[in-house]
DNA sequence: CACCAGAGTGCACATATGTGCAAGGCGGTT
DNA sequence: AACCGCCTTGCACATATGTGCACTCTGGTG
């Protein structure tokens, strides 16, 4: 049974593309009159697992959209509580206590690039950082066409050992590709040996470029670094920092970062040496931005997160049922 | 096994209600983390089907919304000339053709009702016709709260043989039930017998209080009723008009009406006897309406949809395929 | 013209989901 | 305490959905 000329072509033809047109048709018959996936495959002269293929397409395109709102009358308890206490919008990714980690991570990723989504608009200028956790989000986001938008990178990626480049790229390059966005790369390292030289090369006009886009931003996505428990961060394991580095930092009391930027517990940050060294935005700059979302998985983030909510750097927070639930004892 | 204070209680209750709370937990485990239903029933100590329900009811009282968008810049062709032609936001209704005029019904009122959901807003001032098309669509919305919005009743309802009352305020109380909505009934028949006795009591302010509340409103939601082809809409059947009235109609050469306000094919209304003792808004006060949405469903009502849509009485139109491809064919 | 890579399809099977039904819990009444 | 109605649950079965695989069609390419 050919497809092609025989009763397809014209019975329900009244779009454009071929495909696309079937999976759209598809998605409004499944999602918005809840006809079955066999009902559909009827009404569409295919089998049911095309439909049903038609479907998968549609939901990662983007066509379909599915939003869990808690009603703000009745938000969950420990939202509220975190929301009170630290003046962030927070969406707490519901997980049992007995999920391994790189589990929590996976759907922390999933439901945090499903939660960013809808909040992506045409036009925004959007800032992304990088590491273990923006880059589980850039791999689950789910594609949506938006119009003249923009990624650019909130800090330079590069170290002593790589580049770095492909490292944080690929996960701006994700962002761009699922919302058919512009990408701007920062093409410098994490942090620059010598003050002198970021002073110097933040007079040069190609990172002018980027530092005019990070300052007209509407959004900024961005995990945090945590020093002090358990399992480092990205930053601090990754051959960015040497031995004479993590020294001054401890020294500094610093218990975590954002996008390169160090900070301590209180949420100071400003004579904190390692900071004129490193690429990412000053955090007066970054606490400008509209809408500033922190992801967090895992518990051993908790000290990063509590100097980060101290410096105010987040209005939405998505994090772990675990990590929630440890930010609010104390 | 009885899932009453064992393990249920402490280590997934973060949240304040008890089922609702489990509702939401599963709803963003499922749609938000894609999780199975298994994965979710072990987290939250309790049997698939149990989880099976409360997905069920999330999704009918409207913790989850599901979004179907055609990308803007790929709108299927029907919907374009439609925009075109007519000037209204077209939202075509998939249907093969062989399908029964009451399944159409069916699924135009459901694929309705959810493109209205996510229109209604807080604060709105919502006003809804009555008759066979929009009571389908009453009986399928799906629930969403909503603050201080209120929707109320766009004409009588009222004629010689019954109040009608029960009729149209059940149409009305189902849209206020599914949005938390105030519902402000009209309590006047469709038309009355004499056109001095619609201007007294017009002037009552018990009336003036629903004709304000109509000034004011921000969305109004309506089919049409048609004459000259095959079924009769209910306002030509159900008795509000009689022999006399329907010979005037022709007379005055109506095509259809909107909320029992009749109008031409060419759009046009002023002189049209039977408007000065119908109890629907006048058309040129609907105009000044927002959004205006029109739901129209079987090709009985082309000819009254034309003339609509020459009164330019609606912004969006939400109609069958069937409906549309004779539309854009004259 | 033969051949090949890639995309798309339907089939058959594996999973996942929906639902009638009987059993059990709970609160109120006799 | 015994009874009753109402609601919720899990089970078992009926349906609905997802997916590996082999096949076809298409449009180049040698």
């Amino acid at each position: 049974m050919a497809p092609t000329s025989d009763a397809e072509a014209m019975p329900g033809a009244p779009f454009s593309g071929g495909r696309s047109r079937d999976a759209l048709r598809a998605a409004q018959m499944y999602y918005l009159q809840d006809l079955t996936m066999n009902a559909i495959a009827r009404e569409l002269n295919t089998s049911r697992s095309t439909v049903s293929r038609l479907l998968s397409m549609a939901r990662e395109t983007g066509l379909v959209q599915i939003q869990v709102n808690n009603p703000t009358d009745r938000t969950p308890a420990l939202e509220q509580q975190i929301s009170r206490r630290f003046g962030v919008q927070a969406h707490v990714v519901p997980i049992a206590d007995s999920v391994n980690d790189s589990e929590v991570l996976n759907r922390v990723a999933l439901q945090a690039a499903r939660t960013i989504g809808p909040l992506v608009d045409s036009n925004a200028i959007i800032g992304v950082a990088w590491g273990s956790t923006l880059s589980a989000v850039s791999h689950r986001l789910t594609r949506k066409q938006t119009h003249d938008s923009t990624f650019v990178q909130l800090n330079g990626a590069g170290n002593t050992q790589t580049t770095g480049i492909s490292y944080a790229s690929e996960i701006l390059r994700r962002f761009g590709q699922a919302y058919g966005s512009r990408v701007e790369q920062f093409p410098v390292p994490a942090f620059f040996d010598h003050a002198e030289t970021k002073k110097a090369m933040w007079r040069e006009r190609s990172v002018r470029r980027i530092l005019d886009l990070q300052e007209r931003m509407t959004m900024a996505i961005f995990g945090v670094g945590s020093i002090g428990a358990g399992i480092p961060s990205h930053v601090y394991s990754g051959g960015y920092l040497d031995h004479e580095d993590l020294e001054t930092l401890e020294a500094d009391e610093v218990v975590g970062d954002v996008a390169t930027m160090f900070f301590r517990s209180d949420g100071s940050h400003r004579d904190i040496l390692l900071n004129q060294r490193s690429t990412g935005p000053d955090l007066d700059e970054l606490r400008r931005v509209g809408r500033r979302i922190c992801v967090v998985s895992g518990e051993s983030k908790i000290h990063g997160l509590r100097g980060a909510l101290a410096a105010n750097l987040a209005t939405d927070l998505i994090l772990d049922e675990g990590s929630a639930r440890r930010l609010v004892q104390a």
